[in-house]
DNA sequence: TTGAAAGCGCTAACAA
DNA sequence: TTGTTAGCGCTTTCAA
């Protein structure tokens, strides 16, 4: 299968190059349908497939855009921040060049070299999880950046609302009936982070519900670090321990369950658990599967994609848009369990300690 | 910012655009170091980027890659082929066009085209499990077939062992001291579980362990489906009973826990099981982790892209290349448990049924 | 309505 | 050692 050019095509319908050019491109003008159609005719029977390379350098445009991110294509973390970009890129005709930077800036300056040497139409920024970082050198004005915020503005950017998503995540606590509620949260993604407490700390406000510092412990983002600092939520006396936790991620979500597990507590029965991420593969699987608030990756990716590629507009040159995080309701959140209502302190839990004993529930 | 070209620094040098490209290519061109310095100092203070458009229509190399997959840029399955075939390219200068075909075939087929079209020095066709599948039309010689291979043959292609990956597993749990050893099949993926079928069949074998029929189940691909499998394992009489599982994937092993905790019994003492797959974040975090077969999908992505660009040989021009599958030891294979050594009858406990009563272990 | 000609930015043969 | 020339395959004036 020898490569067919725009010449074999003019030959075969017995025209030049250009009415080909003209024909194939041109819906607007002015070429009698039936030139049209035997150009239309000739190229079909040929295969003939223009050059984007040819096309490219002659137009300046090259369908084409750049996606540089830190890691999101090989982690499970945000991979739906890929399928929205590349459904977006490819509705719009264009095709995407991908380069994953694990982080390295001497990769990444390497990158935004051979992608602009692409003449990429467009040029998106990515990130794992939501941060605010130094902006690259180089990066051509008009890049989007995704799922992260350049200090400095300059950019268009795409980050999930993560307070919004803190209140929603505790609004399901407080819905159920819950007055004791913890965040496990952590000091590995300080902006996310500090959203949600916020979030959380505005829900408890409105509900009139003191704010307990024992009720906010930070651990590591892993379920190994979600159970460490559920271990010392559940070690609090019965009255001041909570009925209700809402975990910085799914992660540690899990964590949670275990450490309630081995103290023979019951999720959903003696304990609610709100994660956050919705991570595929572990939310939904859990038992009972978890109540969580979903991180938009895949509107997130198609968002910045639309913005890139100009089929969107994103108000000004460097805004910040927020993205929605949708509650996913599973089994995880319930009533308070009946037998810590009220301090009557007929038993003097405040004063035994996990050290002390067995399970105390 | 303008766009600088060659012949900008050939004045900026004296010399002529000819000599500028041989003086930035081509090392061996008998050039004088002196032009050389003079013209690479031009080129560096102009900032110079050679346009790869224009480069790779004349030399019909554009050190471009075209990677179409049905899905394992958006899953969390099999992000890391991404990684190895994204570090093998960038080693040789590569630059990766990703395209995701959501399985569709109309998609498939436009970019096939489009990637024709942009002329990509290579191309890898990924899924994203193990699979055999007619291959695509109009894909070029030379592609590799990544995690599947095509039916008709005639392309390179890799694949995980699944037979040795199985055998592996199994050998775990005989090694532990265990002889009613249960293979925790799926329908969900014919060829996988074909080969680790075999491999547990070749190990018990060896071990001269008749094989049970009752121990061979099969459920869906996924922690439920795990579940229900495990339920009728559990459900055998005592001395039936397997007490190590082997699952076709990690979220079934994650079922077997859940199953095994309903029933009072606690993974590693009562019931030693091995997963498959190493899911990131799924596998290493459950309680305890979970013992269980990697899939190379790094290695097998590097593979991919080093024998499509020509850097690794690979035998003949359609063989399938196996790539190993490392046991990965955590901590939930111990030996049987005691009290079911050995059939002495005491109670009659192959004639209950898990219906009859309470959790009978 | 169509074709000729120029040129996108680069490399490579050939000539000087 | 270096420059001239041609041409990769296409699009787009401009002229016919």
């Amino acid at each position: 299968m020898v490569k067919v050019r725009i010449s074999d095509v003019a030959a075969a319908a017995g025209v030049s190059a250009s009415t080909v050019s003209l024909a194939l491109n041109k819906s607007d003008a002015r070429i009698p349908d039936s030139t049209r159609q035997r150009v239309r005719e000739a190229a079909e029977a040929l295969g003939y497939a223009p050059s984007s390379l040819a096309r490219g350098l002659r137009t300046q445009r090259t369908r084409t855009v750049g996606l540089i991110s830190d890691q999101i294509a090989t982690t499970p973390f945000a991979g739906r921040m890929l399928a929205g970009a590349q459904d977006a890129a490819r509705e719009q005709g264009h095709l995407v060049f991908l380069v994953d930077t694990q982080g390295d800036a001497v990769i990444e300056q390497d990158a935004i070299a051979a992608l602009s040497a692409q003449q990429v139409d467009a040029m998106i920024y990515a990130c794992m999880w939501h941060q605010v970082i130094p902006a690259p050198q180089g990066l051509p004005a008009g890049t989007v950046f995704l799922d992260c915020r350049p200090e400095e503005g300059g950019y268009r950017s795409v980050v999930p609302d993560d307070r919004a998503g803190g209140m929603a995540a505790v609004r399901e606590l407080v819905a159920a009936g819950h007055r004791r509620i913890a965040y496990l949260d952590t000091d590995d993604s300080p902006i996310a982070s500090t959203l949600r407490y916020e979030g959380y700390r505005a829900v408890l406000a409105d509900a009139g519900i003191e704010l307990d510092p024992a009720l906010h412990v930070r651990a590591e983002t892993s379920a190994m670090g979600g159970r460490a600092g559920a271990e010392a939520l559940l070690d609090l006396p019965v009255d001041r321990r909570p009925t209700g936790i809402f975990c910085f991620n799914d992660r540690m979500a899990i964590g949670v369950y275990t450490a309630a597990h081995h103290r023979g507590m019951e999720i959903l029965r003696d304990l609610s658990v709100v994660g956050y991420d919705d991570q595929q593969l572990v939310a939904a699987e859990q038992d009972p599967p978890l109540t969580t608030i979903a991180l938009p990756h895949y509107d997130m990716g198609r968002w910045a994609m639309e913005v890139a590629l100009g089929v969107r507009a994103s108000g000004e040159e460097d805004a910040t848009h927020l993205m929605e995080c949708p509650v996913v309701r599973r089994n995880s959140v319930g009533p308070p369990p009946a037998q810590v209502a009220k301090p009557s302190r007929r038993r003097a839990t405040h004063n035994r300690t996990a050290a002390e004993g067995g399970p105390d529930l």
